[in-house]
DNA sequence: GAGTTTGAAACT
DNA sequence: CAGTTTCAAACTC
C-alpha cells in the first residue's frame, strides 16, 4: 500500500538527511548521507538486545564506506561460527559465498553487465554469488522463524543502472521460509533477500534467488548506506514484491561508515529509506519492520554491537544513554526519519540496545545518527489500546547542531506520530492513521502488544551480534510511545488520538524536504490515501508532549493554541545545542510582513510566533494555509532560505561562515546589523561587504573583541557574586529565620523568646526601679526631666545588655549547635 | 520609548 | 542580475 506518493518517497531520503550534522557531507558521494567519516571514537553505537532469543547466533554488520563513495560494498565475512558480519567494501560484484562453516558472506557491489546468480545451499554455511549485483560473504546463523531482512547494498548511480539492465534481482535466501533482506536501499539498489530459518541454531543458509513460498513472509528491510533507489528490489522481486507490497515492507537504512581497519568505534547509522527519485510507487512500497536487533560490529574489531531490539514490554531501554523510542503503527506508512547521534562514549565491546518496537505495517525511513555525542535515545513505543490511537513517537537526545525531522504522514484521522530531538531545529511529526486496527481481525484488548508475540532474530557473529525480533503484521495492532526517562527523550503515554496538523492535504505544496520548515505539509500520495507528511514546528511537539492529553482539534484545523505554545529551543546559527537551549528566541515584533515572510525571524527559523509581539500574525497553526504558501513562495524563491545561514563548519566554529556572506556597506560588520558579526563569526571571501572590520586581524574587532570579552566577564562576575550573595542570603535566612516546629511555640536559633522577652522586660523594670530610687534617695534636688532622662539611659544600657546577652547567648548556642552538626 | 540606522529580504 | 523598496532588527538618543 502506497501511503505516500513516490515524489514523496523520492524525496525522503535527501529531506531526513538534511540535517546540520551531515551537511559536511558532500553529496556527490553517494555514501555520504549513510557514512560520513567519524571520529573513531564517534563511530560506534553498541547496542545490544535485551532479550537475544539465540546467544550464539549473533548478525554484525560493518560498513565501511569507501572515500571513492560512488561504490559502495558491504563484505560479510565469516570469522567465526554462527557469525554473520557485513562490511561494506567498494566492491561492485555481488557474491555470497558461505564455506562449510556457517559462514555467510555479503559483498554488494556495484552493478555489473552480467546478473549471475551463484546460490549454494549447504546445512553448514550457504555461499551465494551474485555477479553484477551483490557480493556476500560472511558466516551466519540466522535464525528468526518467518522473519526477514533485507540488507540493500549500497551503489551508486551508475551501479544501479547497470543492475537495472542487469535485471537486478534481489538475492533471495530462503531457509525454512526465513527471509533475510540484504539490500541497499539507494544507489544499485541491489536487494538480497534471504530467506532466515526458523531456528537460529542451524548455521548456513540456502540461497533461493525469487523464490519465496514462506506462508506469511514476513520481511525485514535493512538498508546499508546508500542514498539511492529502493526499487530495483522491490521491482525485480517478482513474488517477492509481492509479498513484499503486501506486507508492506518497511526499510531501515541502516548506514555507517567506518573504516573496517580502524579501531576506533563504529559509527551505527540507522537513515533515511531509499533515496528514491524516481522510485515508483512499488519500490516505494515501505518494508516493513517487525521487531529487530541489529547489532552492528566491526569483524576485525573489538565488537562492537549495536542492537536494535524490540522490547516485550513497555518499558523504555536506554543503552549507552542514548535512546531511540519508536513507535510502532498500525496501519503502513511512511518513513520516519530520526537522526540519532552516536555517543562518544562507546567504546569496542561496548554495546548498546536499541529498543525498537516496530510493528509490521510501520515504517521507520530513517533513522541517522550523527557523530554528536549527546546521548541518544531510542525507544519504541508499543500500543497498549486496542482502542487508542496510534501515536508513534521518537525521542532522539540532543545532539549540537544535528537537526532531526520527523515527517508526520497526514491521515484523516489524526494519529501523531512525533519525534522530539532537543536542539534540533526541525521537528517532524508523523500523522498516522489509525484505520487497520481493526482489520487485521485480531482481538486486541488494551495494554495488548504485539510485541509480546515478536520473536527476536539473533545472527551471532563472533564479536558482533544482531538480533531481530519480528512481529507479525497482524500482531501489530496499536502503538503507544513508551515513556521515556531521559531528559532528551520525548515522553508520550497518552493515549489520546492527537492532530498536530492539519490533515487537509495540500497538493500544491511540496517543497523540498530538504528545505522543508517545520508546520510544512506535503500532499499525501496519490492514491496512497489520505496520507501526507506534515512538518511540525518543534515547539509544537514539545506542545504535544507537554500536553499530552489535549486532543487538538482535527481535520478543520487547530483550535487557539498560541497560548499554550512553547517556545522551541533550537540551534541558532550553528551554536550549540546548549546554546540555544540556554536562551529563547526573541520574539519578533513584524507588524506588516504577518510573520509570513523572512524578515521575521520566527518565520525564517521555521517556528511559530509564540510570545511574540507581532501584529496580525498568521505564523501559526490558525493560519496554516497561509502559512504553507508563504513557505512554498520563500522556497520558490530560495531553496535554501529555511537553512541555516551559518554553516557549521566541520572542526568547531573557526570553520563555521555565512553561508551566503553579507552585504554590509556601513557599519563594518561589527555591529549586529552584520549577520556575520553577529553570528560571531569572521567575515569570509564570499561576503561582499564593504569597509569590513570583521577579520581576524583587525584592531577594531579585537577591541570589541575585549570589550565584548570584559563585559561578559564583568556580567559573569556580576552574576557569580550576585548568585553568591543570593545563596548566602538564602542560607542566613534559613539559619536564622525561625522555623516554626510543631508544638511548643520554641523557635530553633530564635532567642527572642518569650521567656527572653519576659526576662528583659524584667530587667528594665528593674532598671526603671533602680532608677526611681537613686533619684529618690541621692538626687531629689535634681529637676524631674533630669531624673527622666537618668532613667531612660539606664533603662536604656540595661537593654542594650540584654541584647548583648541575647546576642552572646544565640552565637553561643549556635556554635554548640553546629558542634554537634544540628 | 521614539526615532534613526542598517542590511537582509522582497520586489521590479 | 542589478537596482529599488520594504521590512524589522539594531542602534542611538
Amino acid at each position: 500500500m502506497d501511503v505516500v506518493s513516490p515524489e514523496l518517497n523520492s524525496l525522503l531520503p535527501d529531506e531526513i538527511m538534511d540535517t546540520e550534522a551531515i551537511e559536511d557531507i558532500p553529496q556527490s558521494q553517494p555514501d555520504s548521507t549513510t557514512a560520513r567519516p567519524e571520529p573513531s571514537a564517534d563511530t560506534s553505537v553498541p547496542m545490544e538486545t535485551d532479550t537475544p532469543v539465540a546467544a550464539s547466533e549473533n548478525l554484525s554488520l560493518c560498513l565501511d564506506t569507501s572515500s571513492t563513495g560512488h561504490t559502495q560494498a558491504v563484505t560479510t565475512s565469516l570469522t567465526t561460527d554462527s557469525t554473520f558480519s557485513i562490511t561494506p567494501v567498494s566492491q561492485l560484484p555481488v557474491s555470497i559465498s558461505s564455506t562449510s562453516s556457517p559462514r555467510f558472506t555479503l559483498k554488494p557491489a556495484m552493478a555489473t553487465s552480467t546478473a549471475t546468480t551463484k546460490t549454494t545451499d549447504s546445512l553448514t554455511g550457504t555461499s551465494v554469488t551474485t555477479s553484477g549485483l551483490q557480493k556476500l560473504s560472511a558466516p551466519f546463523t540466522i535464525s528468526a522463524a518467518n522473519h526477514q531482512i533485507i540488507l540493500n547494498k549500497v551503489a551508486s548511480a551508475q551501479a544501479s543502472e547497470a543492475a537495472k539492465a542487469a535485471g537486478m534481482q534481489p538475492q533471495i535466501i530462503k531457509q525454512d521460509g526465513q527471509k533475510l533482506l540484504v539490500t541497499a536501499i539507494g544507489k544499485s539498489g541491489q536487494p538480497i533477500v534471504l530467506q532466515l530459518p526458523h531456528t537460529g541454531s542451524k548455521p548456513g543458509v540456502s540461497l533461493a534467488a525469487g523464490d519465496n513460498k514462506s506462508a506469511a513472509p514476513q520481511y525485514k528491510v535493512v538498508t546499508i548506506g546508500g542514498r539511492t533507489e529502493l526499487k530495483p528490489m522491490m521491482a525485480t522481486a517478482g513474488n517477492q514484491l509481492t509479498t513484499l507490497q503486501a506486507q508492506q515492507l518497511k526499510a531501515v537504512q541502516i548506514a555507517k561508515k567506518t573504516p573496517t581497519s580502524s579501531a576506533a568505534p563504529i559509527k551505527f547509522i540507522i537513515t533515511k529509506t531509499v533515496n528514491s527519485k524516481g522510485l515508483n510507487p512499488q519500490t516505494s512500497v515501505s518494508p516493513v519492520i517487525a521487531g529487530r536487533v541489529l547489532t552492528q560490529t566491526s569483524p576485525v574489531l573489538p565488537t562492537r554491537t549495536i542492537t536494535l531490539t524490540e522490547s516485550h514490554n513497555t518499558s523504555i531501554q536506554s543503552i549507552a544513554g542514548k535512546k531511540i523510542a519508536i513507535s510502532p503503527l498500525k496501519t503502513p506508512s511512511k518513513v520516519t526519519v530520526v537522526s540519532v547521534a552516536s555517543p562518544t562514549s562507546n567504546t569496542s565491546g561496548k554495546s548498546v540496545t536499541l529498543p525498537v518496537n516496530v510493528a509490521l505495517g510501520q515504517q521507520i525511513l530513517a533513522v541517522q545518527q550523527s557523530t554528536s555525542a549527546s546521548p541518544v535515545k531510542v525507544a519504541t513505543s508499543q500500543a497498549t489500546s486496542q482502542n487508542m490511537k496510534p501515536v508513534q513517537s521518537v525521542a532522539v537526545g540532543g545532539v549540537s547542531g544535528a537537526q532531526f525531522k520527523t515527517i508526520i504522514p497526514l491521515a484523516t484521522q489524526p494519529n501523531v506520530q512525533q519525534i522530539q530531538v532537543p536542539g534540533s531545529r526541525f521537528h517532524y511529526v508523523r500523522l498516522v492513521t489509525a484505520t487497520t486496527a481493526s482489520s487485521t481481525g485480531q482481538p486486541s484488548g488494551p495494554s495488548t502488544s504485539s510485541i509480546q508475540t515478536a520473536k527476536p532474530m539473533v545472527v551471532s557473529t563472533g564479536a558482533v551480534r544482531m538480533s531481530v525480533p519480528i512481529v507479525p503484521a497482524q500482531t501489530m495492532k496499536q502503538v503507544a510511545p513508551k515513556p521515556l526517562t531521559s531528559a532528551s527523550v520525548v515522553t508520550t503515554t497518552q493515549t489520546q488520538q492527537r492532530l498536530i496538523m492539519p490533515a487537509t492535504p495540500l497538493p500544491q505544496i511540496q517543497p523540498n524536504f530538504t528545505n522543508l520548515p517545520p508546520g510544512t505539509v506535503l500532499a499525501p500520495a496519490p492514491g496512497g490515501g489520505n496520507m501526507g507528511y506534515a512538518v511540525v514546528p518543534a515547539q509544537y511537539v514539545t506542545q504535544i508532549q507537554q500536553s499530552p492529553f489535549v486532543t487538538l482539534a482535527s481535520g478543520s484545523g487547530f483550535a487557539a493554541n498560541t497560548g499554550v505554545q512553547t517556545q522551541a529551543k533550537l540551534p541558532l546559527n550553528g551554536l550549540s545545542t546548549a546554546d540555544s537551549t540556554s536562551r529563547q528566541r526573541k520574539p519578533c515584533n513584524c507588524t506588516k510582513s504577518q510573520c509570513l515572510k523572512l524578515y521575521c525571524d520566527c518565520f525564517a527559523n521555521g517556528e511559530f510566533c509564540s510570545n511574540c509581539n507581532c501584529n496580525n500574525c498568521f505564523n501559526n497553526l490558525e493560519h496554516e494555509t497561509e502559512r504553507l504558501k508563504a513557505i512554498k513562495t520563500c522556497l520558490d524563491r530560495n531553496p535554501e532560505a529555511f537553512k541555516p545561514k551559518i554553516g557549521k563548519g566541520k572542526e568547531g566554529e573557526s570553520d563555521r561562515r555565512h553561508s551566503k556572506g553579507c552585504n554590509c556597506k556601513r557599519s563594518g560588520c561589527l555591529k549586529n546589523y552584520c549577520e556575520c558579526y553577529e553570528a560571531k563569526i569572521m567575515c569570509s571571501s564570499i561576503c561582499k561587504c564593504i569597509g569590513c572590520k570583521n577579520f581576524e586581524e583587525s584592531p577594531e574587532r579585537k577591541t570589541l573583541m575585549h570589550l565584548a570579552d570584559a563585559a561578559e566577564v564583568r556580567v559573569q562576575q556580576q552574576t557569580a557574586a550576585k548568585t553568591k550573595l543570593s545563596s548566602q542570603i538564602s542560607d542566613l535566612l534559613m539559619r536564622t529565620t525561625p522555623v516554626i516546629s510543631s508544638g511548643s511555640g520554641r523557635l530553633p536559633y530564635t532567642f527572642v523568646t518569650k521567656e527572653v522577652l519576659e526576662a528583659t522586660c524584667e530587667c528594665l523594670l528593674e532598671q526603671a526601679k533602680k532608677a526611681e530610687q537613686t533619684h529618690q534617695h541621692q538626687h531629689q534636688h535634681q529637676h524631674q526631666h533630669q531624673h527622666q532622662a537618668e532613667a531612660e539611659r539606664m533603662i536604656l544600657e540595661e537593654f542594650g545588655h540584654c541584647l548583648m546577652r541575647i546576642i552572646n547567648s544565640a552565637g553561643k548556642a549556635k556554635a554548640d549547635c553546629a558542634s554537634i552538626n544540628c
